[in-house]
DNA sequence: CATTGTTGTTTGTATATGCTAATCTCAAAC
DNA sequence: GTTTGAGATTAGCATATACAAACAACAATG
């Protein structure tokens, strides 16, 4: 497992992250989410091929290979792992550690993982409720777009797409939308596209767009609460 | 305050510690240093000039601008913070810290640092003894050099010019030839060009190209082992 | 089937970083 | 003062990363 570049590190975690979301692994997709151009994207993606990182199929999806795959898996755990420390141990916002883990996620020697592991006390999920790569979401986890009214829920992860955007973030905290946190769903209209919920700290809206990327666990009625209160 | 490649900070970081032991900062130097070639350390400092970062004077002496000074003074911070953590919070060996703090160092967001720096306690001195930016060892201190048989030592700081090697650092950690140690100094002699300690755990020797990077203070009489027994 | 729009690719450039080999400069040594 | 040797520089080249503009390929849509 020879060193790669940051650049390359970077192709590799969003591939494995389209990957796990289920979406298409494209050439225009990297490029809108790496914020750079076609022709870039394309120079880099053979240069990837060429080192045995991705195949590219015939109808140009693109597949981490077996080595691609493990290098991936050990960026996102650098990832997870540095928001972990960052929210837990020094105490910055949740819905701030992911730009800062970015640039460390590249900089972490393997004894560095595995002390800062250890330090931590082997987390499984990051501050949004990803799990490490190994872990997976409980089986019975739904979209927040697949949760009806009146139903209650314990919000598990905020989708990977949605960490771009801080401002989002933060007001999902505002709203106490966070891992850990329960809430009612009240209604789902579809003429504004949004869902209407309810929480302890009162009533929020939540897009559709956005919710289909909020992952959640249906708390059934003896239960609520009895987490996080 | 622009943003800078690794490179630059390291090259940056670099005419930093030179200047600090009082070395020459020549383009020879840092190519020594950065194990590059010398065609390369020049266009870089082109760049570097370019930018202005550094001047370079008739002499073809390498002398940090305002703003070179600044931002290596920042890199310095970031890795000294970045041993400290990783040796007292982590528990990584002291003489290992260097090499992980390497790429660290450029991975810190000043929020990063701020919450950290908070975290330790604002430390002053790295695991190696070497002063943060802003902080200055003991006006008495030495080098091992200076230190003459019969006087009891203790040992400030380990210069960074003996970072790159980690098996020298191990055997000194060995012979308790580390911050904070104290040992006397038995003799100095000129043949061997070595000098013959005996601390609590036994003799060793340091040769005098060694000891001219070790800094130590001397420990008056009635002090002995106040410290750190 | 022709049009259109999305995606991929090629072309032509640019910059940062690196190398070797050759050359230049200058101070120190003879 | 001429030589020599260290150090600086130039020339020539390579790779990774980036861009815009032009073009190709192909699917979707009318």
């Amino acid at each position: 497992m020879t060193e790669h570049s940051k650049v390359i590190e970077e192709y590799l975690l969003t591939l494995y992250k389209l990957n796990r979301a289920g979406e298409p692994a494209k050439a225009v997709i990297l490029a809108k989410r790496l914020d750079t151009s076609p022709p870039t994207v394309h120079a880099t993606i053979l240069r990837m091929q060429r080192d045995g990182l991705v195949n590219v199929t015939k109808s140009k999806e693109l597949t981490l290979t077996k080595e691609g795959q493990s290098i991936a898996e050990d960026i996102a755990y650098r990832h997870n792992l540095s928001e972990y420390f960052l929210c837990n141990t020094l105490g910055i916002p949740w819905y701030e550690v992911h730009q800062h883990a970015h640039l460390l996620e590249h900089a972490m020697t393997p004894i560095v993982v595995e002390k800062l592991a250890e330090f931590l006390d082997k987390p499984e999920f990051c501050p949004h409720g990803t799990p490490m790569p190994g872990t997976e979401l409980p089986e019975n986890t739904i979209t927040h777009m697949e949760a009806q009214p009146g139903m209650t829920v314990e919000v598990a992860m905020i989708g990977e797409v949605l960490e771009d955007s801080v401002d989002l973030m933060k007001i999902l905290h505002e709203h106490k939308v966070m891992p850990g946190k329960q809430h009612k769903v009240i209604e789902k209209t579809e003429v504004m596209r949004s869902i209407l919920l309810e929480s302890k700290d009162g009533p929020s809206s939540l897009p559709f767009h956005v919710a289909e990327k909020i992952f959640v666990i249906e708390i059934p009625k003896d239960k609520k609460h009895s987490i996080q209160p």
